[in-house]
DNA sequence: GCCGAGATTGGCAGCGCTTTCAGGTGATTA
DNA sequence: TAATCACCTGAAAGCGCTGCCAATCTCGGC
């Protein structure tokens, strides 16, 4: 049986209470008194309860993190940066993954380790529906959601200014390249990013004079494979043109280069393709992606960051950072 | 304030310790009784207060994973096996990186939330030290050791029998790509997985009468980069013996890949190229990569079978379970 | 040598929950 | 009719810790 706050009051001749406060670091122990007392707790290799503590302080040091998916790089970027600014700030993070579609919104709660566990949320939905909207509305405690909005919930927030990333990506495209044309390959209509960088798109497109029909825009689920059976069909057509293509993350521009160039094509000479995120893969296409790159890990640190001063501060307004995105020219689109 | 047990009592007109005994699905309470608590729980949204609970039970069904890093996919892979089944069976994962080295072990305690918080631990070391086995010694709950051993602390494990899936690859490489010679680039000398896959080559150079010389071996840091310097020092003489590169991960492999293209040569033709661990990479390069698919969401989730077992019977023999890493051949040896 | 302020310290009441232990029902049996 | 018993339920004792309040001690000042 683990050594109690009583067994660290006994060896130190002094009562619970006194052990007790030199445990919250309070000054008011004489400093002889306090020094018998940490030497039994380093004796006796005491550490305080933390269920008995959370019970009475209602603080549990332990922040939540619920990501859509913990596949891939971009979600696993945010866990580190969210991690490692926890850590710094004396809090321990719990890693749940979506609240899957057909749920009454008590998963959200069992995944907030039921009611009281966790000191704050820090939640990334990719679509949201009503019963998370309801289940989110309902949580105490403080709530921090990454990349998006929900209405009629009080949080702060952290965005991506994924628009000025995407105008300058398209703009590049549109200016420096070449191409006579451009197409959006996206996630689904549902999808929040996808539909960002399609206005992104739109915008430039506009800007540009260039056309946007509607076999200019492809909506597909951010996946290597879909994009190279789309690039199978589309490619040869696009080649012809020396179109521009814009793939709404690295994943789907890989597919599409790599089928361009299974058809035979070489690029950037015949198609010009830009991708999104700036993950690993990015470098390691061949040509190398030009891309957008997104700060992942600092999205996860500045939900932390944001969590933690409101469980500081209670009062304070609601805050939304936004992050900026930036341009990185590789060789995928032909310039440099 | 949220709602407690005993506003539940009140509005279902029992006494808390009915209302504890229905919540512990213990079927000694009538069923009338029970339904009007039922519903009194339903209709408040009552959830029991985590600390209070853990306080009794001494179980916060919370189990703590701690990975060397969080870097990369090989960690997040493992992170969304435990995740998915810390999940199903009913426990919340909490999450951190690594013992940084120069800490006394204190570390490690906070990270688990001081005494008591966690109800198991799963932990992978890449690089064991004195103080980490000290902090190991002293925890007082279950253990799971991911990938490796700890001396003199009991603990169950799960590895992944690399030696096989090396020894597979090497053999593929030795009797069906036709090179003339093998070498190896690994990680550094303390790091375990480089050790064993090591091992495995010299295994089969010795089976194949291959020579292993001194400029056969090299100990990296598994990072592209670092790999693909080497490369260009070294690819125009290996490409003259058409050798065979074993690459201790996909990173360098990449690396190495990227560095003999860009110093002109043609893969496989000039030189034969084969990775491990079957990242995203693997796909990703061109030639895509020979490797060795190691089974790492699996091994997360087997981690976190293994400590819920151990939870339910304490006093089970120390459990090791091995997963099998498969080889996977793609372009990059010359065969297919 | 005595008094009151300020500095320390101990006592004790919970925090919300589980878990004996004892008591209160009917129903069954002698 | 009284005794026995199986079934349920409530009362109360903590689990280990914090925080309020009261008790004690220490001095400086008169």
């Amino acid at each position: 049986m683990p050594v109690s706050i009583q067994d660290v009051a006994d060896r130190a001749n002094v009562s619970i209470s006194t052990v007790s406060r030199v445990l919250n670091r309070r000054n008011i122990v004489n400093a002889k008194t306090r020094q018998r007392v940490e030497s039994a707790i380093r004796e006796l290799g005491y550490s305080p309860n933390v269920f008995a503590r959370g019970l009475m302080l209602r603080r549990s040091h332990i922040l939540s993190l619920m990501l859509p998916d913990l596949h891939g790089e971009f979600y696993s970027e945010i866990i580190r940066g969210a991690n490692a600014r926890a850590r710094e700030l004396g809090y321990q993070l719990m890693i749940s993954s979506v609240i899957s579609k057909d749920d009454d919104g008590s998963e959200l709660m069992t995944a907030l380790g039921s009611h009281g566990l966790v000191d704050g949320l820090a939640i990334m939905i990719s679509e949201v529906d009503d019963r998370t909207r309801d289940s989110l509305e309902k949580i105490q405690i403080p709530l921090v959601v990454l990349d998006g909005d929900i209405d009629g919930v009080e949080h702060d927030s952290v965005v991506i200014d994924q628009r000025k990333g995407a105008v300058a990506l398209l703009r590049h495209l549109v200016n420096d390249c070449q191409v006579t044309r451009v197409v959006f390959v996206g996630g689904l209509v549902t999808n929040i990013d996808t539909m960002e960088r399609l206005s992104a798109y739109r915008e430039v497109m506009a800007e540009a004079k260039l056309p946007v029909g509607p076999d200019h825009v492809f909506h597909l689920d951010y996946q290597y494979d879909t994009a190279y059976e789309l690039g199978e069909a589309r490619v040869d057509q696009w080649a012809k043109q020396r179109v521009g293509v814009f793939a709404a993350n690295d994943e789907m521009a890989a597919g599409l280069i790599d089928a361009a160039i299974a058809a035979g094509y070489s690029l950037p000479e015949d198609l010009a393709v830009v991708g999104f995120d700036d993950t690993r893969i990015a470098a390691m296409t061949r040509p190398r992606l030009t891309t957008v790159s997104v700060p992942m890990s600092n999205m996860g640190a500045t939900a932390i960051d944001l969590l933690v001063q409101r469980l500081d501060d209670p009062e304070r307004e609601p805050a939304k950072v936004t992050l900026e995105s930036s341009l990185v020219v590789r060789e995928s689109c032909g310039v440099k």
